[in-house]
DNA sequence: CCCTAGACTCGGCAAC
DNA sequence: AACCGCCGAGTCTAGC
């Protein structure tokens, strides 16, 4: 499952291949993963453009675009998005492949195909925008912000760790290892720990974060959750991991 | 089991 | 003052 540590991964990589590039062809073979777009239409409106930048927020992927317009990828429990230098022939799971003036490809892999694609025009942008709670990885990450979104939930620790509301970025495997490392258990109510116990969170949660990172990821199991980067490698967080489950 | 969005429930609160 | 109605927080479930 990716969570922000393997979205951060894949961001990373993506910008050393596509920044600059112009979209030549849109493959929709999954169309309902489109959110708010017609097929047809997206496939038609997104060649031409040039991916100036790639950003992270949360779990979503953002490509901006030069014009303004954006894409917003969110690949949920099975998504992958894999490069090749070279064009690709879709395979049983590509829902949708973009391939690019340079002759490389973006393929979206997914599964389950739970993952959403959203395209906004330049007027568009404000269309669709995730709620999303505090990044880790940001100045906003503070001490104070921490403690003000505990103050008001009622939720077990690992709920709200895992909360996009509350905090951006953190599943089920990230979780379970913040609150290992920080000897709080699971199920304890968030607004019921010492102050303590907040400051390690508040330490601990981008410590782990920052240290997936360094590992490109963490890719567990061996099913269709496992993790693959743009280059369709395994993460080595794994290997540090203390806790599992 | 653990990704999200939307529909739903519940409880607190408000008045001049 | 709460028979009302809004809001925020939490719960449940569909989607493939």
């Amino acid at each position: 499952m990716p969570e922000l540590p393997e979205v951060e991964t894949i961001i990373r990589q993506l910008r050393e291949k596509v920044i600059g590039q112009i979209i030549s062809k849109v493959q929709i073979s999954r169309s309902s993963q489109w959110k708010l777009n017609d097929a047809d239409e997206v496939t038609e409106k997104l060649i031409g453009k040039q991916i100036h930048r790639i950003r992270r927020l949360g779990k979503y992927i953002i490509f901006d675009f030069s014009d303004g317009g954006v894409l917003i990828i969110h690949l949920r429990m099975t998504g992958k998005l894999i490069w090749s230098d070279a064009d690709v022939e879709p395979e049983k799971y590509t829902r949708t492949i973009f391939h690019f003036a340079s002759g490389g490809t973006l393929q979206f892999n997914d599964t389950r195909a739970l993952g959403t694609l959203v395209f906004l025009p330049p007027g568009d942008v404000e269309k669709y925008s995730p709620v999303l709670g505090l990044e880790p990885l940001d100045e906003s990450w503070t001490l104070k912000a921490l403690r003000e979104r505990i103050k008001n939930s009622g939720l077990d620790a690992k709920s709200f760790l895992m909360d996009q509301k509350k905090i951006a970025g953190i599943g089920n495997i990230y979780a379970s290892e913040i609150l290992f490392r920080c000897r709080i258990h699971p199920e304890r109510k968030i607004n019921e720990l010492t102050e303590a116990e907040i400051k390690s969170l508040y330490e601990q949660i981008p410590l782990v974060l920052n240290l997936a990172i360094e590992k490109m990821g963490t890719s567990l199991g061996d099913g269709e959750g496992n993790f693959r980067s743009v280059y369709n490698i395994e993460g080595e967080f794994q290997k540090l991991i203390r806790v599992y489950g």
